[in-house]
DNA sequence: CCACGGACTGAACGCGGGTTTAGCCTGCTG
DNA sequence: CAGCAGGCTAAACCCGCGTTCAGTCCGTGG
């Protein structure tokens, strides 16, 4: 990275309170040290932002937009349409692949899902209608049974998907790896193809596809 | 309940710190709100506890005590054993049922692993040897296949467990139900054992007495 | 040239936070 | 009885927080 820093010092600040918010959540973070981050004056936070609920609100707002850029709800070429054509596998997968190495993204989503913020909830309720409908496009081309009760069963997918996110971090500690990258990621992955075999038809062990990339090594 | 509170003014701030955090965290409770709770001065509250830190480390270390002591490690009683004996299913099904209806320990618990705290880690390193364990029992039983990497099994059953847990406010808003008790329970769990039939032996569909509670009406 | 507006700052303000202090009351002990 | 210990309180203390204020600098438009 270069030493000179072109962003707009509003757009540093926000990134700063981002970064800061992600790491010791937004009641644990001072103005002054956002300001200090961002290399501006508290005054100036302020100044941007009116107040610090306002740049809160700023910042979930910036990761929101960025979000619904990123699953491109209306296009044709989203990641939906990706996710539908068996490309990802899971929300999660998706929001590992599109970030860079260590973003603060994940870590902030972790703490808004956990604040119970109703964006949080408007998130997942948006989530939840797209995974349902990836489920019922899986189900009608046979890689997978939605069941008889789709809605939950997509909560439960994303339960179990958001759980893995949201304790990745304690993972690490107690397994030893990291399931949410490298070789952490593959030992995952293979085992939850596996584990939900179950809701994958055909249990005859003739061919397995789908277990294309076969773990030697994940973009990380 | 009575008019009279017998427990010790400690315990009644102890106890009154634990209802606080659960609901509002840690950082967003003030010790007068506490001392008020309890029904006693703020000075008090440092004079039993020494300071901030000193009360939260108090109520990480009790409700730590209250889970050992749930979980009965030595003993040859425990819910461990009822657990590898197929009474329960999962550690987030053992909370839900040893706690009373509106108990704080559980968003508690929430708030705790997601806040980073070593001693969560701790907490669930040992609910993951624990389960490791039960896994191998059940393994043995037959009535579950343990696969080859038994340890990333029991993480990920747990991540599921636990974001079920972790996530069920949101659930509760965004399906309609609570996953957690009552129908919503019912109806997640009937669910949940079409979900992991794939790591269930035997999909041979003559019998299954498991899903007692038919769910004839589902909660919209 | 001046006027103006917006980015930006240093210093201060007021308040609410955790904590300290000095002391009261009560029950026990010698 | 005196003395002491410990549960308990009212009041104050002080620090750090979010925020305000008064102003400087600079680029643009007239």
């Amino acid at each position: 990275m270069s030493s000179v820093d072109d962003r707009t010092a509003r757009a540093r600040v926000r990134d700063a309170a981002l970064e800061l918010f992600a790491e010791h959540g937004e009641d644990a973070v001072t103005m002054r040290q956002i300001a200090e981050q961002a290399d501006v004056s508290p005054a100036l936070v302020v100044h941007h932002f009116g107040s610090k609920g306002g740049l809160r609100r700023a910042v979930v707002e910036h990761v929101r937009d960025w979000m619904e850029e990123l699953f491109d709800l209306s296009g044709e070429e989203g990641v939906l349409r990706e996710m539908a054509a068996g490309e990802w596998t899971s929300i999660g997968e998706v929001l590992q692949h599109a970030l860079p190495e260590r973003s603060p993204v994940i870590p902030y989503l972790r703490r808004l899902i956990m604040s119970g913020d109703p964006l949080a909830t408007e998130l997942l309720a948006s989530w939840h209608r797209s995974t349902v409908e990836i489920m019922r496009a899986w189900d009608e081309a046979g890689v997978m049974v939605a069941g008889p009760d789709p809605e939950t069963r997509a909560a439960m997918a994303m339960s179990a998907d958001l759980g893995t996110l949201l304790l990745a971090d304690h993972w690490q500690r107690v397994l030893g790896f990291d399931p949410l990258h490298g070789e952490g990621l593959a030992r995952w992955t293979d085992e939850a193809m596996r584990f939900y075999s179950g809701v994958l038809p055909a249990p005859d062990t003739d061919e397995d596809e789908h277990i294309a990339t076969p773990s030697t090594k994940e973009t990380p």
